[in-house]
DNA sequence: CTAGAACCTGACGCTGACGTCAGAGGCAAG
DNA sequence: CTTGCCTCTGACGTCAGCGTCAGGTTCTAG
């Protein structure tokens, strides 16, 4: 038998991930996030659907695309990859902390400016 | 007198900045960067703008807009800055400070995954 | 002198994650 | 019943840093 699970409607999912309703729609549009349709129509997701928002907002805050999320989904849900996700998922990786990297020199650039210009007043 | 610089055209300051002709304009038409012009309308610019250039392309690369480069421009180059600047530049490093967090979690998160599907081959 | 590379000024196109508007239906409260 | 909020499906708008094409001039090598 299937767990009763409390289904949220949209706006409640969006609220509780602090994102807007557009983007949550726009989540399934990417083949993101899937939801039970109500009689009516109405979307009603489960309860870790707004776990999963916070994931894709970390991830295209990360710069990941829609598509490579879509890609590495299966790789996060079920554990298991094939040689093609592993090398995304390095290359990501990598991607990322070479942003890193870069974020981090020109935060020492802008201090230096800011040491210089704190001792001119 | 005028100390004779040595003037370059600017494929020659897009290549050696590793940007493309294209961007070099635009970021004049941006108010970042500025050139005399030869008698036939030519861009002639001083062997600094190369190392501006990749200036821009940090600051770019860290989120910055042109309007807050062009913003933040004479502090850089005079060393010299009023209250509102020292702002600009305090708001920015700590806007990056927390894209540096953020993209320090997802990485952390992408790691997680690497590591448990490489050892479940 | 001539071919080709490099330069010029517009001006439209692109991308990606949404914002926003229009028009219509759904749902609990008083 | 109706008021008011929530939701629906399209579909066009936005923004920023360029890419790209058109149509023309200019510089440079041979």
């Amino acid at each position: 038998m299937t767990a009763r699970e409390r289904l949220v409607r949209i706006g409640e999912v969006a609220r509780e991930a602090g994102v807007s309703v557009r983007a949550v729609r726009y989540y399934e549009q990417q083949g993101l996030l899937t939801a039970e349709r109500s009689p009516s129509g109405q979307r009603l997701y489960r309860q870790d659907a707004v776990t999963l928002v916070r994931f894709f907002q970390q991830m295209y805050a990360a710069g990941l695309t829609s598509q490579r999320i879509a890609q590495l989904l299966p790789c996060w849900s079920s554990g298991h990859t094939d040689a093609e996700q592993r090398a995304m998922l390095r290359a990501e990786r990598d991607r990322i902390q070479a942003k890193v990297d870069d974020l981090q020199a020109a935060l020492d650039r802008l201090d230096e400016v800011i040491a210089i210009t704190d001792a001119h007043p």
